[in-house]
DNA sequence: AATGAAATATACTCCCT
DNA sequence: AGGGAGTATATTTCATT
């Protein structure tokens, strides 16, 4: 599966604004709007495009903590953690990683004590360690050809 | 700034489907299209809603290796860091954080000699310690009223 | 794989409540 | 803050190249 120039452009105008309409899209590739439509359905379709997301201001929602925690699960226990992370509304992204932790997750929370009581969840698990978001450097960045 | 429960209703879809019409999102809510506009723009306006971005596959855009960088940085090199960080294609998302790293990083690369190619360019900045994402147990799992 | 045209659907603006 | 009407724009389908 190869992505050409086009596809590219379009990858890259709907990675900044995903709300744009194909025809504005067309607009700015040189395509007509049902030829834009037609090839990202089929970028959808064969899953190159996975979704289209929001952004939403944690902060604002009443999130106040973002924290990233590493996980290094006892002897057993990373199969119980894999079957139950997806129920913990908390956890925006959970990734399966090689190293000293097996698990890396960005998690968002209220307050401090809403942080404690999923440090607790976690003791069941493994071993955690937890690092408070200051502030986000570089946020999504597209991806662009390479 | 309070979020109240139809705009919440109208973040959970648009975070599950941010290219839905404001039209199918006031039929399922229960409002005019006008009234799902408004809303949306004023919760773009107040930062609340921050863009709409779309996922896509790594792997199928030419980017085998996912990686989580952690950088701890040389004394006096965490500014100039923060300064070009911007500037690597490969970087997705760059947080600052509390603990013994700074820096933690989300990196997407070609194959290893590209993820080589990045680390010996930290090198400058720091010690780095790379985790090589396995798998993505939990994605973009959108944010809901707490 | 893209275009142009026709039909349908949606978005936008304005006014009214 | 939301509904409804009217206009402009967008999407979808299809025939054609």
């Amino acid at each position: 599966m190869k992505v050409d120039k086009l596809n590219w452009q379009i990858l890259e105008l709907l990675q900044k604004n995903a709300r744009l309409s194909n025809a504005e899209i067309g607009r700015k590739v040189g395509l007509s709007s049902p030829a834009v439509a037609e090839r990202i359905r089929k970028m959808e379709d064969t899953g190159l495009i996975k979704g289209y997301t929001t952004s939403i201001d944690y902060s604002q929602s009443g999130y106040q903590l973002f924290a990233i925690i590493t996980l290094r699960a006892f002897m057993g226990k990373l199969k119980p953690f894999l079957d139950t992370v997806k129920q913990f509304d908390e956890v925006i992204n959970c990734y399966r990683i090689t190293g000293n932790e097996n698990i890396i997750m960005e998690v968002v929370f209220t307050d401090h004590f809403h942080l404690e009581e999923f440090i607790d969840k976690m003791i069941t698990y493994g071993e955690t360690r937890t690092h408070i978001v200051l502030s986000n450097v570089v946020e999504d960045r597209p991806i662009i050809k390479r």
